[in-house]
DNA sequence: CAGTATCCCGGACGATACTG
DNA sequence: CAGTATCGTCCGGGATACTG
């Protein structure tokens, strides 16, 4: 895909992707691709981020044009976050990779069963050795 | 993308997204997508990339049936890295973004660069900070 | 409600040295 | 050549407390 004079664009596409590959950043956009949502539903909607990760990830997104944050300056404070045109458009080929993982997953995780039987994945009973 | 009832579908996307979007892999894959290599071909390729990175990388992928280790029991040893045909098919969704990243890059360069000159980007100012 | 500020820990990662 | 082993560092990110 990269040949070898186009060297620093495969640096851009990886250097993004790492960005945009973290572990909350996919499960935002793909909810913010349903529907605009404030910070507390966000909050709901992603399982497990804790405020901080929720704050700086949407920042992030945002500083790169991917989202876009609406205050509306009501009592308290109501903040609506939504994807913008850029994001949308991002939104496809990651829908390609989801749907990809949607129909492939099931072979990976077959081809890491084999994988750890034939090499031992005996890590544990290091710990526990009984008899 | 996701509604609620599919929300373990979302997790497991983005929990592989994230094994897969780390800084190497999506580096390895596209250079792997080109033609098979060795493991110091691949060293010399993935520039900037640790002997420990690229075996732990390496490993993964083969883990999740990605990519293919063929040792040529010769002398010195002699061992080639390819993708597998669900690397192959994995490789044309990161394709998709690759070309979206591509295309769209700029636009994502300018929007950080107009959102660091709305919010102050004073960060280093506060260092040195002169009369 | 929608954040910011601080503290702190575990794991990711690079550097280095050694081996079949 | 193609790794493995070990050590040390750095920082991503969770927990908690505070604020406009």
């Amino acid at each position: 895909m990269c040949s070898a004079y186009d060297h620093n664009k495969c640096t851009t596409v990886s250097e993004i992707l790492a960005r945009l590959g973290d572990k909350w950043t996919i499960l935002i956009i793909m909810q913010l691709g349903e529907s605009p949502l404030r910070f507390s539903e966000l909050k709901r909607a992603v399982v497990g981020i804790s405020q901080r990760m929720l704050t700086l990830t949407l920042r992030a997104l945002e500083r790169d044009g991917i989202v876009k944050r609406t205050v509306y300056p009501t009592v308290p404070p109501r903040v609506e976050y939504s994807l913008t045109e850029l994001g949308i458009s991002f939104s496809q080929p990651v829908k390609g990779i989801g749907s990809w993982v949607f129909q492939n997953h099931a072979e990976i995780h077959a081809a890491r069963a084999d994988f750890d039987l034939r090499n031992g994945e005996v890590e544990d009973s290091k710990l526990i050795r009984i008899s």
